[in-house]
DNA sequence: TTATCATGGTATAACGTTCTACCATTTGTC
DNA sequence: GACAAATGGTAGAACGTTATACCATGATAA
């Protein structure tokens, strides 16, 4: 929509409730003005009792439309919320779940988050997320929080190398708990995963079958399971079909550190001519070094990626990689970390969502000189 | 650094701690295995009283070392993580803070949220986040959440068009609360925002110096204040060089929507040789159009985008913005609030940043042609 | 009439902490 | 040896809800 606005400043209007002076209002007026409401406030106020008020706010009970309305709209007049510290301690229960997850920034992440969040949205629950760090100790405190503040149930993406009291603690407190991603065998907790190491398979056989003999493992750092399963179902492949051996290059998790990583791999490995990448982000830094380089991603060298972000396919050139639906995968996350808040004893679910292959513009041919 | 290594599986040994079977046990073993701790549990099995153990964790009151080493002992052997929902509810404070905010995917926003978090977190607080929806019925909903779960303060962009109502309701409830980004005349409270009028007259008076005089402004939708300023210090410096009209394009904050709002402006307004956009995203977006119509940013079509978020310098070619870092505007806002939560009756603090402009590649003179 | 039963409402004890006030000891002081 | 003061600890109420058990009514049935 195309428009010629000559702009002028929005105007907003504030209903200005005159804040209490204190000093001039008398004792027994000055609660009622300015304390924060409470159930007691609202019993008071419309002439019940507490616990018929409390019935009311809750729509359990019975109670005569007559007092539900007389205490329903005192409610709201007082702008009443219940406190839910003091309910949830009564009753036991809390409608708020943890998601605990490194990197918010990460555009897959992201997504997953908004399919949480939607979904438990739904349901009635409220999703709060803790933008974690990806390490033990700091994450042991973030655990401990979340059990602090009684959450209702946990997803989490578990750090590296998370000791096995950090389980403990979350059995000791009866934490509904589903691991994301990593620590798939967490004994008596849900998982949802992804099929690592099939999915790097799929994509290892696809560049083998486009002619590429030379292939690396770019992306990931350190010993982080997900990354072996997808090293693994790479050079499983690779060795399936008598090449070899397995060129595995780390990167941290971002564009900038995919570009170096990628420029010094060539620098290093020059007969190399494909690429499949631990994730889009750095397959995407890959793909500019190539290009900064004066080569062409899916001519000169074939780029694979994972995960395939927003801007995989916005990429310049499209990215080709291993599609696996992040907001898909954030609502199912939410599913089953409700089943198991309603079902503590069910036997804990394993599952783990196959990855697709997207063929876009980074992969092709290798170049007729290249092997030569 | 690039490694052959020959992958194996990570494994990983969890203590199998025994689950009890409640069938075969007796009653008064049952608790003491079983039940989630409580201070009543560490007390009982340390041999203090209730209220001592809770001083001992809370480091108050004079306890004797002996017995403080003993009862620190037993909560750690118990993984006792003691309620925060009870502790918070008897001494009226807590140590969480909500920050609901739209889009957590916009890598902006990301950045804040970084910022915020480490800040908050150096301060012994805990960041909760809310993929907040910006629409005013929804938004009052996730307000009257933060206030249930008695959140120490608040970090919010409001929605659009937000009701007085939701404004009383945190005044109600004397809820630490900071607006970000909108509404920054909220009575009573504090706000951070950016000089969004001022940074696109900047970049508009950079545009004009360069010789365009045909600007138009892209991105955002409807009556958002925040883009109303940016409209506001585009228009006006326009009419201060005695060029008009001022064309305003809308377009969602994504980058699919930045392509085709750019392509139909390219379409319906040909004369435009400059572009000042409401976000890089969109700025992006607006660069890529370019190149698919074969036209080149900075050379044949000039664009300014607005944020400066990392994609803005990696982009092909790297976008001239209007940097505020998000990052350190996060810290900003946890800092603020956490003021607020101290000194509760201070008076409301106000701060604009201001956002510089960093020239990178799709900004130049225009084509000889152009305005001729 | 009296027993029975809905109906609508209330009193009160939890929930797991922290805070206030208080009670024993021991130590120090004259 | 008597008093004050310091030391180390405890009992019990309170925070704002919800759950349980109970109590009035008036209506229905025998």
């Amino acid at each position: 929509m195309v428009t010629r606005i000559s702009p002028q400043n929005l105007i907003k209007r504030y209903t200005c409730h005159s804040v209490a002076k204190l000093d001039e209002t008398p004792d027994h007026q000055r609660e009622q003005m300015t304390e924060k409401p409470k159930l007691q406030t609202v019993a008071r106020e419309a002439g019940v009792s507490v616990a018929t008020a409390s019935q009311v706010m809750r729509g359990t009970g019975r109670i005569s439309d007559k007092t539900r309305k007389k205490v329903l709209k005192t409610a709201k007049k007082l702008n009443y919320v219940p406190d839910g510290r003091a309910a949830s301690m009564r009753s036991g229960d809390s409608r708020e779940i943890g998601l605990a997850i490194h990197q918010i920034a990460n555009p897959f992440n992201a997504e997953v988050i908004s399919g949480v969040s939607d979904l438990l949205d739904s349901e009635g629950y409220l999703l709060s997320v803790l933008d974690a760090r990806d390490d033990a100790t700091h994450q042991r405190k973030q655990i401990e929080a979340f059990i602090r503040s009684s959450r209702a149930g946990l997803i989490w993406v578990p750090a590296q190398n998370t000791p096995a009291e950090t389980f403990d603690l979350l059995k000791t407190h009866r934490l509904p708990t589903v691991t994301f991603l990593r620590e798939p065998d967490a004994p008596g907790l849900d998982h949802i995963g992804i099929e690592n190491a099939k999915a790097t398979a799929k994509a290892t056989t696809y560049l083998i079958e486009l002619g590429h003999r030379n292939i690396a493992f770019l992306g990931g750092t350190a010993r982080v399971a997900v990354r072996a399963e997808r090293i693994r179902g790479y050079s499983e492949t690779l060795a399936r079909h008598g090449l070899g051996p397995a060129i595995v290059v780390d990167s941290a998790d971002d564009k900038i550190a995919g570009m170096t990583a990628m420029t010094e791999m060539m620098a290093s490995q020059p007969g190399v001519t494909a690429v499949v990448c631990n994730g889009d982000i750095v397959a995407i830094g890959a793909s500019l070094a190539l290009a900064r380089m004066g080569l062409l991603p899916g001519s000169d060298v074939s780029i694979v990626g994972f995960d395939d972000i927003q801007d995989a396919a916005l990429a310049t050139p499209p990215l080709t990689t291993m599609a696996v639906s992040p907001y898909q995968l954030g609502q199912k996350l939410g599913r089953v970390v409700i089943d198991r808040i309603r079902a503590p004893e069910a036997p804990p679910s394993l599952s783990l969502v196959p990855a697709d292959l997207v063929v876009r513009e980074t992969t092709g041919a290798p170049a007729a000189h290249a092997n030569a």
